[in-house]
DNA sequence: ATTGATTTAATTGTATACAATTTTATAATC
DNA sequence: GATTATAAAATTGTATACAATTAAATCAAT
């Protein structure tokens, strides 16, 4: 839409962020800095700079002297984000009920169709990625620069959160019938009715969720405190 | 606290955002990356990193191929920043009221209590500074680290915003009572007096400013409005 | 076979060199 | 004198070289 041209940072970033909404990164997954400079086609310097921005979103970790990983955000974190995102999603929900115009609408509608497109066709990634970027053009109508670059953060942690902890049995199910009654509710400009259900479609993601129990991957004793005694 | 060894883009960035925090830097500033290299006795690289960093939190405005500055918020911007405020202050408060330990909150007591010593003996810009460490400090307690991310992008935000549009006739008052009043609320865990606390803290913070009109300050059709005819 | 120490390789951190671009200064034209 | 064109200087963008650090591989000892 705009004309600025895209530095080549930008087109590296954009490229990591769009595989982890498409799931295609998994959490904790290292990034070496020369063997993406390589399927770049561009060095050191600029892989750096897209790392360092994605780091700054927390969606990839950087550890000094041991480079950068995808996030794999623990439950206690998993939750942390999930509660931001509540606050973000419910402001730019009344956002998008005061602002939307007639043409937004139909252009989220056209989204969604896409986005049902998608998981019809069998491309979950896809399908994935226009379910996050429905909510980041929420954020977008809501004109509030600040709140869409926070949401930028939220929603593909999120995508880190759903590849880790989404149950086996939830995962056939979509979202996108959600996001159409959304829309209706905005279309009306029903604030309480848009809220309401974006508030219930959070609920949805995050019942299918196994954020069930403390348990950290990591933490051994917990891992093994099934064992009781030495024997 | 935390035995973490500062990286060299640490530091530049921190002397940075306190310069911000304590309006030493003013809105608009060009931050030239050779001049800021020999301040800090570091290369471009470090230099280019902390700005970069600065430039994701929306406090300094990176230009393609034209540098970087001190953002300088118009007025429309000024108005989604304290919006995106009022939504992580109220959250932020909340969770602050449900956790907020003895302690602690004899720590927030001494930060105001050094916040109004600044005042007290004219130093302005550790009071400011201090000022909004209180508020970070607040987004600390809630434990949530993307919630604090984004505090710190607010707060910054807010000083150039005041900075830009602090009425001249408001610049003497403070507002280390109100923080006082604010503590008592956390420690009573009155959430509805500590949110209306903090609303109304934000309000007089907003007060202060010349937010009137929307005159943006490089719209010339607008500043020559009173320029009628061609005479 | 496991553990521990030592060496080697791989990776990240930083400075610097050079290219691309923008800004400033100078000259030319009307 | 103001405006445009050209040249010089300054500044940013990117790649690369080398240093510092971490990860791995090798070997020794138990």
């Amino acid at each position: 839409m705009k004309g600025e041209k895209k530095t080549q940072d930008d087109r590296v970033y954009e490229h990591i962020f769009d595989a982890i909404l498409e799931q295609r990164l998994a959490p904790g997954t290292k990034l070496n800095e020369e063997s993406l400079g390589e399927i770049f086609g561009v060095s050191r310097t600029i892989i750096r700079r897209a790392l360092a921005r994605l780091g700054h979103e927390q969606v990839v970790v950087i550890r000094p002297n041991r480079g950068a990983v995808v996030a794999s955000p623990s439950i206690e974190e998993a939750r942390q984000i999930v509660f931001a995102r509540r606050i973000v999603e419910k402001a730019v929900t009344e956002l998008v009920c005061e602002r939307a115009e007639a043409e937004q609408v139909e252009q989220l509608k056209q989204m969604v169709r896409d986005e049902q497109a998608c998981f019809d066709r069998g491309d979950q990634g896809a399908g994935l990625r226009l379910s996050g970027e429905f909510h980041l053009r929420l954020a977008e109508m809501a004109k509030n620069p600040p709140l869409l670059s926070f949401q930028r953060s939220l929603v593909s942690l999120c995508s880190l959160i759903i590849a880790q902890y989404e149950k086996s049995e939830a995962k056939s199910h979509c979202s996108y019938d959600e996001h159409f009654e959304l829309i209706d509710a905005f279309a009306q400009r029903d604030k309480d009715k848009a809220v309401a259900l974006m508030m219930h479609h959070l609920d949805h993601i995050e019942h299918k969720l196994d954020l069930g129990d403390e348990t950290d991957s990591h933490d051994l004793k917990a891992i093994f405190s099934n064992v009781i005694g030495h024997k």
